[in-house]
DNA sequence: TAAATATTTGCATACGCTTGCATTTATCTC
DNA sequence: GAGATAAATGCAAGCGTATGCAAATATTTA
């Protein structure tokens, strides 16, 4: 239709009808610089007639500042991830930065975006269900850039991590579950390389054996729905069955509750299921599901904290926090005689 | 820990090291460029020595193109945006364009959100669970930055559209659920004034009175698993209850069908219930929905394209793209004797 | 082999903003 | 009201890359 020339108006546009130069107009958009409020109104005004607004990429460059952070996700469409991006980018524009989001399906594909999101400046990077390789991770470290992994913890990369205490957590769930009467007790695990998994694994099965307890039966999956599902049939089919099964996260137990029912097995009576997370799901009448709950505002609240230090500060100390879980109680999982949790 | 001096090195650095011109370095880097392969090498050996990345920010402000696209989203933790965020995310990223994503709660965030977003210079904004200020469309044409709303329609506004067939999908439902012979229909809103529920209510009645029937029952919810659970309290719990139930869409769908059973009834043997957007939990054993597939694949891509075609020709014609979905037919509603849909 | 053409190269400027520094203007002090 | 101090202003040099243009080099043609 109508075809626009380039119309970008700069801040020597600004300046000239102003009647000021063109460091004033820039000056009147930097707070605490050193202009009179009779320029400024007079700048802003001419900006607001000119339709002016200061170039942030050309401010980036010049200020060596970008204010953007890139935020690696998979799975985006996994609830407990979705929940975090959102309070991610949140929490983020709170603190005036900008979120870039690389969407990432994985390791591999991750070593490619990566570097291209530092081409646009990141200040930091945020990782969640992704893992770096050692040669990304010094790439950052070169470029000066900090990285704080999101529930995601290795001993050999040196690199930020928060992250709730899925050992902690999962103990807990143990304890319910012994301290319950069960006995023979079962596992579906995530996806076995994810370091979540192997802790709450590791949590799980140590608070067991602290009972003398050991695993009755355990399953892959992958943390979603339809692996839980399938696990628990495997599980639940063969003779000699669990009475208690804890699933890597919530969206497995749902899955398993599922697979459970189909099977004509009453959850909590004849199965007691618990999962971890506390995605909103659990909370729903089908499920009611026993659970940890990862303090989503904390988590990411330390996080963008450990990142927007490390950031400002030009610290280079690793840093690393784990936040404990809380146990949330509810009809998935049967419970001891005498409540003293 | 060790502090290390800014140490961004530029293609002046390269140049130097490479022993060639700075000019020659970004042509090095520019598919199609005047350079000699034997140049090229020198400079990309010169690079990989030194970890020399372009500044995508300089390049920006260079070439006057951030290949930045602004996306808006509220809602981010449900899980069907979440799903529209990812795919959206993805595809931006096959065409080499990046996603800067504007979390926004209400419209009102979105007044404040939209300006910053367009300092930092975005090619396209694509709006989800949001709608634009008319101020905020002549901004954006002003500044020559094309906008696609999602699932989201406005005829005042002069802003590009793709969204799915809502009217013709709810038709679908209405159908069915008439044919299977029910008589008493009963619908479950979305937030009022949101034009999908608008329309999806439309489509829903208008087929109903085609065949002489009325809303029997009506209640407003939120799109929220728990307005639905709610809602539906309110509509069973009195007496002379509806047989067929439409929810806007399925996470108000899955809280009114616990909320249903919670009553004792049973689904779909006393009342049918259907959703829309087929969720992923939609198709989970608890709930089996029928509902409407938006064909999440298709209206992304559509919107994408209407986007960066706006963007690549200049191009200032309004498009509306209006894509149908598709009737997934589970358990959740009771079938017609004869299935002839 | 010289001339004509095509390909590479470097120079210099532009992109829009920030900021140190010197200069001008306003404010204060006695 | 002069001198001293403080605040405001403008100038100009960046920030790191892209690119038009002219000069230099390579390739083709006769």
């Amino acid at each position: 239709m109508k075809k626009k020339s380039s119309n970008s108006v700069s801040s020597i546009d600004v300046a000239r009808l102003a009647g000021v130069s063109q460091a004033a107009v820039s000056r009147a958009y930097t707070p605490g610089a050193s202009v009179s409020d009779k320029t400024r109104r007079k700048v802003l005004a001419a900006a607001e007639q000119l339709g002016y607004q200061p170039n942030i990429i050309a401010r980036s460059l010049s200020r060596r500042s970008t204010r953007l952070i890139g935020i690696v996700m998979a799975k985006i469409g996994d609830p407990f991830y979705a929940k975090i991006l959102a309070t991610f980018s949140r929490k983020l524009q709170d603190k005036g930065y900008w979120s870039l989001l690389l969407n990432v399906n994985d390791d591999l594909a991750l070593d490619h975006a990566l570097p291209q999101a530092l081409q646009y400046q990141v200040e930091g990077i945020v990782l969640t269900s992704a893992t770096l390789s050692t040669t990304m991770v010094s790439h950052c470290k070169n470029l000066n850039v900090p990285v704080v992994m999101f529930n995601r913890f290795s001993w050999e990369l040196d690199v930020n991590a928060v992250g709730c205490d899925h050992a902690g957590g999962a103990r807990m769930l143990a304890d319910l579950l012994i301290k319950a009467g069960h006995e023979r007790f079962a596992y579906i695990s995530g996806e076995e390389d994810s370091s979540t998994n192997q802790e709450r694994e590791k949590g799980f099965t140590e608070r067991l054996a602290d009972d003398g307890h050991a695993l009755f039966a355990r399953e892959s999956g992958d943390y979603s729905y339809e692996s839980g599902f399938t696990a628990a049939d495997r599980l639940l089919s063969t003779n000699g069955q669990p009475d208690a099964l804890f699933c890597a996260n919530d969206l497995m137990a749902m899955g398993a509750i599922d697979q459970a029912r189909e099977l004509g097995l009453q959850v909590p009576g004849d199965l007691s299921v618990v999962g971890f997370d506390d995605v909103a799901m659990a909370a729903w009448e089908q499920y009611s599901l026993t659970t940890i709950q990862q303090p989503m505002e904390r988590l990411v609240s330390a996080t963008v904290d450990v990142l927007i230090n490390a950031i400002e500060s030009r610290e280079m100390e690793r840093v690393i926090k784990v936040i404990p879980g809380r146990l949330v109680i509810r009809d998935s999982a049967r419970l001891p005689e005498k409540i003293n949790i």
